[in-house]
RNA sequence: GCCCGCUUGAUGGAAUGGUAGACAUAACGGACUUAAAAUCCGUGCGCUUCGGCGGUGCGAGUUCGAGUCUCGCAGCGGGCACCA
């Protein structure tokens, strides 16, 4: 049998290399002072117990990032860990009777093992599990630290409480204002929280983000619009006949003129005086508050509002007087917690005054424009202008009106300029039980007290029961119990968790020194590796994630850990993974492991035969059953094939769509690659064999495309244009292929051409280019060798095709000599039969030449 | 509701403001084969009087020249602080 007739062994190929990479411990990372670093990180998976077509796509990415770094000579760190904490880990102990720790860490032996099939470069002896103390004891350690730093409070914090299971839900477990399992009526309730000061970073986070300039655009206008700097007044306002004043936030003070009413929020605490005496408002406010947490249920909900009776005097227009309400779009957290309404400059208070009937008057009219014509219907006016109907402000731009009213006010001591920032400080505290405890210990006498360094970790106990419901560590026969720190008295340990987001915020920093026990890295350790050169994941972490991890960067600087400015230098976004959808005849999903393609191409139900209907793309989900198993597919086509199919056609970046064709053809490609090498046209010469004087033209061309690929796919991978760069390696692989001629020089080429193809090829395709590079003769692994250089004397060409257009239409190409003077190719375009038929004898108005590209005679 | 993104052949996509559709996928035709698979070769936006004309979601604008820049509109998708 000829080599030509056998046929690739993925699998026992693939796992060779695989135990020969482990084996030589070929991506152990060390610090190395000779060579410059780069730290490329995947965001690191939560252990459901499977990997998701999300997740080769992102180690994919980052695994084409390390190798090919590597290849260019840098000390890369790549290592990858389990983000293991979290809910579903609770929702599995619950209904299948597993405890979270067991079902946890069963789920990560497993995915460990799905990973470690994709051939992934990482340096698997920096492996962290966030569940485990050694881990977790850090950040405990860490958020004493931030106490003493003055970064943590403690206040009381509204929460979506299920009072049918007494315990307290997500925003993503409440579905319609009920509880998912319970389907009880939420209820939001007042729990006393740990807060983390982030906002006090809040301008440093604002002005760090100019320095990341390899971020995605769209992620820091994103960050930008969640820390929200506003500049406005603090103004107070006199309560007609009462003692008191309200002070609001307003970043319009130029429209107070237009004032039409005051909303406070349900929360505010003069809302709760009002309400100690007034049933009705106390209702009204018990309806607030039964509102889900989430901003979009705040903004979405009708706007409504509560007469207070109350009436506030506007201090810029003598002797108004303003009605004072309790309003459901008012934000306790914004500013004051108090706002001054002006319906037609505002859309939402426009929307109000509309249902409560309140007037609505112009004072900012478009530069030039009448301000009695303008009439306000259901739109407010929300544009610049210039004031109107404002006495003293009347004919200022609004610029120059903020300023004038906020100079008044002050220079009156009842205002004063303020920024604003709509970030919120965050609260870490969760009344869960599968997360890192919070350690603090409460005595009724010591009040709360932090638990001893000396006496962390404070662990999580694994022996915990969800028959009753609640949080499992509240009615933990023991744990809870400790003596006070301060006085010894039996005392009680905090039974809350931390957010989740907790742990993932200093991961990156754990992996530089993953053994450290003293502390959660070393500082040497953490200024070596860090910032993180390039951060790889999906969009859906673009706000908190990347915000809490850039906040906790400047807290542990703050408090001596590390000397890093930003955690992550560079930022890539992934897209999400799309599938088509397939309907049952009954209407029910299904997966598309069940259906297959009859001979006239209708889609039907394997096994009964039924019709199915087939549905758009959508995002793999497992609700909709659109999801395709990866492990499945490297099973069947080989780790190489499933990478090469995640990166061709789809820049990283967008959404890509999962289909069967795809993934044939990617597999198509990995045998013809493979059978080229093993089996090429024409025998090739021996490694290191002397390159022949001359060329003929076609091998020449070919030598010229080798080099220029080399080239281009180097540029590609810099950019992360992956899906270029596999357009490219194919085009290659063409021109390979139809390479006819047999003399020395051809042959010469052919192995150039083909080692460049292989060496250029292996970062997306590891496993297939150790390979075929031993195939090819060599001895030492792919892994150590370094990246091409093209030959510069092959990469400029002597003669170019320039487009000819007239009036901008094209009418024919030339083909000139590079870079050759502007009045030739003007005098070769004017000679052009088409050009000189479109121009009919008459001279060209004028002729554009941009050198080797095109000439435009415009006629 | 607010913020953000996307829209190019049958499909995924390519195109420093300069020849729209590279490279693939599906389809069709051919070669090889007893046959099929695999493989290889070819066709491949629409209209056309074969000279060309029209085409990058829709409508305007800037420019010698617009898929690319500007404005407006539509459709689809994502995020919105306790999912991670």
């Amino acid at each position: 049998m000829s080599r030509s007739d056998e046929r690739y062994n993925v699998r026992e190929t693939e796992a060779k290399w695989q135990k020969i990479w482990e084996e030589r411990k070929s991506f152990l990372a060390r610090e190395d002072a000779t060579r410059p670093k780069y730290y490329v990180l995947e965001m690191f998976p939560y252990p459901s117990g499977r990997i998701h077509m999300g997740h080769v796509r992102n180690y994919t990415l980052g695994d084409v990032v390390a190798r090919y770094k590597r290849a260019k000579g840098f000390n890369v760190l790549h290592p990858m860990g389990w983000d293991a904490f979290g809910l579903p880990a609770e929702n599995a102990a619950i209904q299948n009777n597993v405890p979270p720790a067991q079902w946890t860490r069963e789920n990560i032996a497993a995915m460990r093992t799905q990973l470690k099939s994709m051939g992934l470069s990482y340096d698997w002896n920096r492996e962290v599990a966030t569940c485990e103390p050694d881990y977790y004891r850090h950040e405990q350690k860490m958020f004493l630290d931030f106490l003493k730093a003055g970064l943590v409070y403690r206040k009381e914090s509204w929460v979506n409480w299920d009072p049918e299971e007494h315990t307290v839900l997500a925003n993503e477990q409440v579905i319609d204002g009920r509880g998912w399992r319970s389907g009880a009526l939420v209820e939001k309730r007042l729990l006393s929280q740990w807060f983390l000061k982030i906002t006090a970073y809040a301008e440093d986070l604002l002005q760090g983000l100019k320095t990341l300039d390899r971020w995605p655009e769209r992620v820091l206008l994103m960050q930008e619009n969640w820390i929200g700097r506003s500049e406005g007044l603090r103004l107070v306002f006199p309560l007609d006949g009462q003692d008191d004043s309200l002070e609001i936030y307003t970043t319009r003070p130029d429209t107070l003129h237009g004032a039409a009413f005051l909303a406070i929020a349900a929360n505010h605490p003069l809302a709760a005086k009002l309400a100690s005496d007034n049933a009705e408002l106390a209702a009204f406010i018990a309806e607030c508050n039964r509102m889900g947490t989430s901003e979009a249920a705040l903004e979405t909900a009708e706007k409504k509002g509560f007469n207070t009776g109350l009436y506030a005097l506007n201090p810029l227009v003598d002797g108004q007087k303003l009605p004072v309400y309790v309003a459901n779009f008012v934000l306790m957290d914004y500013g004051t917690g108090a706002i001054f309404g002006c319906p037609a400059h505002d859309q939402r208070d426009l929307d109000f005054a509309r249902k409560y009937d309140l007037p609505v008057k112009v004072v900012v009219a478009p530069q030039g424009v009448d301000p009695a014509s303008i009439v306000i219907g259901t739109e407010a006016y929300s544009e610049d202008g210039v004031l109107v109907n404002s006495g003293a402000l009347n004919g200022l731009g609004v610029s120059e009106a903020k300023a004038r009213v906020i100079a008044m006010m002050e220079e009156r001591g009842i205002g004063q300029r303020s920024v604003n920032y709509r970030l919120r400080d965050w609260g870490v505290s969760r009344q869960r039980y599968w997360g890192c405890p919070i350690p603090i210990i409460h005595c009724d006498s010591c009040g709360v007290v932090p638990v001893p360094e000396d006496q962390l970790p404070v662990t999580l106990p694994e022996d915990v029961s969800f028959d009753k419901p609640g949080n499992p560590l509240d009615h933990h026969p023991t744990w809870k119990h400790a003596a006070c720190p301060c006085c010894g008295a039996p005392a009680r340990r905090e039974t809350d968790t931390f957010d989740t987001f907790f742990e993932s915020s200093w991961y990156f920093a754990r992996y530089a020194a993953p053994q450290e026990t003293g502390r959660g890295f070393t500082k040497t350790a953490a200024d070596y590796w860090l910032p993180v050169d390039q951060y790889i994941g999906g969009i859906e972490h673009a706000v908190l994630h990347l915000l809490y991890s850039r906040f906790f960067t400047r807290a542990l600087k703050t408090c001596g850990y590390l000397d890093v400015a930003e955690p992550f230098a560079g930022l890539l976004t992934q897209g999400m993974i799309c599938h088509e959808t397939y309907k049952s005849a009954d209407g029910k999903w299904l997966f598309p492991s069940d259906v297959e393609k009859a001979a006239d191409g209708s889609l039907l139900e394997t096994g009964s035969g039924k019709p199915v209907t087939l549905g758009r793309s959508e995002k793999m989900s497992k609700s909709k059953k659109n999801v395709v198993d990866p492990a499945w597919i490297i099973e069947t086509y080989g780790a190489d094939t499933a990478r090469l199919f995640m990166l061709s056609d789809s820049p990283p970046e967008r959404d890509l769509d999962w289909t069967e064709a795809g993934i044939d053809g990617a597999f198509r490609y990995v045998n013809r690659l493979w059978r080229m090498v093993v089996a090429p046209q024409m025998p090739l010469p021996p490694i290191g064999s002397p390159a022949p004087a001359a060329f003929a033209a076609a091998v020449e061309k070919l030598r010229r495309q080798t080099h220029k690929t080399i080239a281009l796919v180097g540029e590609d991978l810099e950019r992360f244009h992956f899906n270029k760069a596999v357009a490219r390696l194919r085009e290659l692989t063409n021109g390979l292929a139809d390479l006819k001629s047999d003399d020395d020089g051809a042959a010469w080429a052919l192995r150039e051409g083909l080692e460049a193809l292989v060496v250029l090829v292996n970062p997306m395709l590891p496993h297939l280019a150790e390979e075929l590079w031993t195939e090819l003769g060599h001895t030492e692994l792919l892994v150590n060798t370094p990246w091409p250089v093209a030959d510069a004397a092959l990469l400029t060409e002597d003669s170019v095709t320039v487009a000819v257009q007239v009036n901008g239409k094209l009418r024919g190409t030339l083909d000139l000599p590079k870079d050759a003077p502007q009045d030739q190719a003007q005098a070769a375009a004017l000679a052009l039969p088409a050009v000189a038929s479109v121009l009919n004898g008459k001279p060209p108005r004028k002729v554009i030449v941009v050198p080797n590209r095109i000439v435009n005679v415009v006629a």
